[in-house]
Order: structure tokens, then sequence, then C-alpha cells
DNA sequence: GGCACTCCATGATCTTTGTCAACTACACGC
DNA sequence: GCGTGTAGTTGACAAAGATCATGGAGTGCC
């Protein structure tokens, strides 16, 4: 029955969980208020991260897992030749740190794309809290499925589609996970740099930006840097080869 | 303190966790007594599955988890144009189905590539117990993150290794996973054909073919269809650029 | 034992993608 | 407003891998 207030952050804006307008994407979604009241008093609120600064490194053990509250991050993964992968992006409400649930290390490294704020839930706190809240249970459990579909997706796509196919797919993606978060899934800033999304892609910066013209070039989409929008989504829909959403004759948002 | 025994299997061979050569691998791995008691209560010995065959499709809700008993299995995704990718394949002692836990629906089609048994538990019932088995939650825990790991690792094989760097590393990953089970890490057969792994490594069948010819000639490793000796392992770990394991002098087993 | 079938290996050719290099456009600092 | 730097684009060429075609070798069936 705790409720103890922390005091961790100086901009104290949207300490609540409930209060959170990630909530029906994030940690809370389906909990009773019981369960949120106890949640909500073991988020810690991180100090801002700048663009390029790390949440936490490959090789550091494990102690938290972290919701995005606003910004982005990349999780990149490292062979020890130096290689380097970029396994997932995550956006607001998204969960980062499952990838120490192995060993208790993490094996990627977590960047910041941009100024990002995260809500940090320290694991053994979250596993006591656990045992007696099962919305918490199931949306967890959600939430690392979540994790393991979008990997083999991924894996799909880097070992059937060709480069065109991959980008259309990762647009659409993003397309989706904007429009759940109420912005419109036509038109959007793509969070990451050219050799980021190159990386996540499996492709060279060259060919990632011929596939962005030959879109523009077959009126797909368009771009200005960052900023794209979606001008024919079944076309890229049946490129990506993946689930073309019932296309909803009024553009929302 | 159920100690019901199971009816279901005729070949009612070792019905116990606690005395299945996998415990150490599988989900029972750093459970007490008392908790491995309430989990063998659980466990249904699911009938032999002959080679080809499916254990669950995608689109089947899921109800089960599952482990590898005996045999070998391969999870299949598919892109709605008929694209397949296989996203892993699962030795004994591995655990399935949690592509489920995203929406409690099935992603993969996970289908038998030998004459093969599995152990199920229902996963109501596993959520069930685990509220009071905190040995059980560990473990399920460490069993996800190594899915994770897993996939992480081939999506970084798949964007930024070669062919014949990813064939050398899936060689090793094998390798590992069976000297974990007490087989030689050396010399073994490979559960699958080549197109099922050349599908997995992202290649066609000629390149993987291609690939183990170049290494034959490289006098890495020596074949016999599917049964594979690893001759030079540094070697294959600096072409698949990842953790090359201390080389024991002596060759176990 | 012979036939058919599948699996695997190899050669020739074409496609896709990577690499190297040059160039443009925008961002930042002065 | 002007340099300087970085991000992104485009072109020419090279490399990796896919595709098509062929042949061999093992396996099951009659």
């Amino acid at each position: 029955m705790s409720h103890s207030r922390k005091v961790i952050s100086i901009h104290e804006l949207k300490v609540s969980c409930g209060d959170c307008s990630l909530s029906e994407i994030c940690l809370p979604h389906g909990l009773n208020q019981e369960e949120l009241n106890e949640l909500d008093a073991l988020i810690l609120h991180k100090p801002r991260i700048e663009q390029g600064e790390v949440l936490f490194r490959s090789g550091d053990p494990m102690h938290h897992l972290y919701a995005v509250r606003s910004g982005a991050f990349k999780a990149v993964l490292s062979s020890n030749e130096g290689a380097e992968q970029i396994t997932g992006f995550y956006l607001s409400g998204e969960l980062m740190g499952l990838d120490g649930f192995g060993d208790d290390v993490h094996q990627c490294t977590m960047v910041a794309l941009e100024t990002s704020t995260v809500c940090a839930i320290d694991i053994d706190e979250l596993e006591k809290l656990s045992t007696r809240a099962p919305g918490l249970r199931r949306q967890l459990r959600h939430l690392i499925g979540a994790e393991i579909n979008h990997d083999h997706r991924n894996l799909l796509a880097l070992g059937q589609l060709k480069g065109e196919e991959r980008l259309a797919a990762f647009l659409l993606n993003i397309s989706r996970r904007l429009k759940k978060r109420g912005f419109s899934p036509y038109e959007f800033n793509l969070p990451m740099a050219r050799h980021d999304l190159a990386n996540y892609l499996g492709l060279a910066v060259e060919t990632l930006s011929r596939m962005f013209s030959r879109m523009i070039d077959a009126d797909l989409i368009e771009t200005n840097r960052r900023h794209v929008k979606l001008l024919n989504t079944k076309a890229l829909c049946e490129l990506a080869q993946y689930d073309c959403p019932r296309e909803s004759h009024h553009a929302s948002s």
C-alpha cells in the first residue's frame, strides 16, 4: 500500500502512470487502480538524456527496465570484430532493456537518437510487484512478445526481402506505431539518420538513398531529409508484402 | 502440494522433470524441490510428432509453451505474399511458443525436423504457478532472454555478415548448443536439410552449398550430407567474428 | 537390381548491392 | 553572408549472391 513520492526528477510534470498519455501503450496498460498505484511507486524518472548519450551499455549488469517517455532510442549490438547492428528503434511508450533478461547483463548498447526522457523500473521491484499484480504480468508478457515478434519480422525482412521492400516495410511499421500514438500515419519525421536506418535495414547508406529515390520517382513517397510523406500506402504494402491495413478512407489527423 | 500423476502418454519413460536429463537446460533449471514437483504436475507429455508434422500453426491461439524433449523443430514465419523465413531451430530442452506472447496467438508455424517428442505446459497454469515459484519465474525470464538474444545475434548476422561468415556463426552456435547437451562439439549431425538452413541464413541453397564447399577446400570442416566435422574452430570463430570460446585442449567427449 | 525422386554440388550468367568518388544542400559558427 | 562540416544523393564500377541449368549421389519403392 506504499505510495511514497519519488524525488529524482526536477521536471516532475507527469509523474503518474495513470496520468501519462502513453499508458495505453506502455506498461500500465490493462492495470487496475491498485496495480497502477503500486507501479507508480516504483517508477524512477531519469534525468533528460541528450542525443547520442547512452542509457545502458553492452556488458552492463541489468538493473532496470526502461520505458521511453519522450524521444527515441536505438539498440546497437556489436560483434567482437567491431561490426554493429541496430536491432531496434524505440519510440515513446516502448520498453527497453529486455536484452538483459538472458543472463542479467545487457547485450545491446542503448543510445538516444534525440533528446529524450525515460522511466526506469528496478527489475527486482518489478519482479516483486508482478507476483501480486496479474495485470502487470500480462502486460509485461505482451510487451515481451511484441519485442520477439518485432525481431522475427525483422529476420524475415533481412532474410527474404530486397532493399526496397525492407524500406517499405520499415516505413509502414513506423507509420503504424506513430498512428497508435495519435500522430499522422501519412506524414512524419523519422527520428534516425540515414546511416542508422541503413544499418538497421542491412544496407549501405548509398543503397538506402537509392531506394528512397526510387520510391520518390514512383510517387510512393515524398521526402525532405528526415521528413517523410506516404503517398501510396497500398503500393508500399505490396512492396513490403505484409499486412496492408484496410485503408481507412479518411486520413486520420 | 499436488503431485498428481498425469496419464497422457503411453511411453511414460521419464515423466518427471527432476529425472529428465535436460533439466539443467530447460525450464526446471534452478528450481527447488517444491517448485519442481509443482511444475511436474503441469507437464503434459504430448504424443510423438513425426517429421514434417506441425506442433502449432501461425494464427493458432496460444495455449501452451512447449519444450523439446527429443528431436528438433523449426519455426517458420510467413509474409502474406508467401515468403517464408525460418526464425529459429529448436533443440532438446529449448522452449517453443514464445512468439504467442504478443497477443496470445502464434505468429510462427512450428514444424518437426525429425521424429520428436515435446513437453507442453498450459500457459494459464504456468502463469498461476509462477506467482508462487520465484525460481520458475527467473528461469522463464532467462529463457525468454535467450530467445531475444538469439534473435538479435541473428539480426546481426543477416544484416552485417557475409554468407560464409553466417554459416561459420551457425556451425559454432550449433556446436555450442550440442556441447551443452553432452554431445561432441566437433562432430555432429545437422537436424535440418540444406534448404532449411539456407533459408535460415538468408541464402539461396546453391549459395549455401558453395559456402560449404569453400570451407571444405579451406580445411575448416568436413561434411558428408548432414554430418559435419569442425576441423579448425579458431578459423571458424574468426570468420563468424563472434565469441571464440577458449579452445579447451581436450576435445570433450 | 533398377527406376524414380529428392537432395546436394557445380558451372554460367544476371541481378542486387556494396564500394569508391564526386557533388549538393543544409546547419552552424563566426 | 561566408566558410566549414556533416548528411544525403548520385554515378561508375566491383563484388556478392541469386537464378537457371545440369549432373551426381543417396534413398525408397517396386
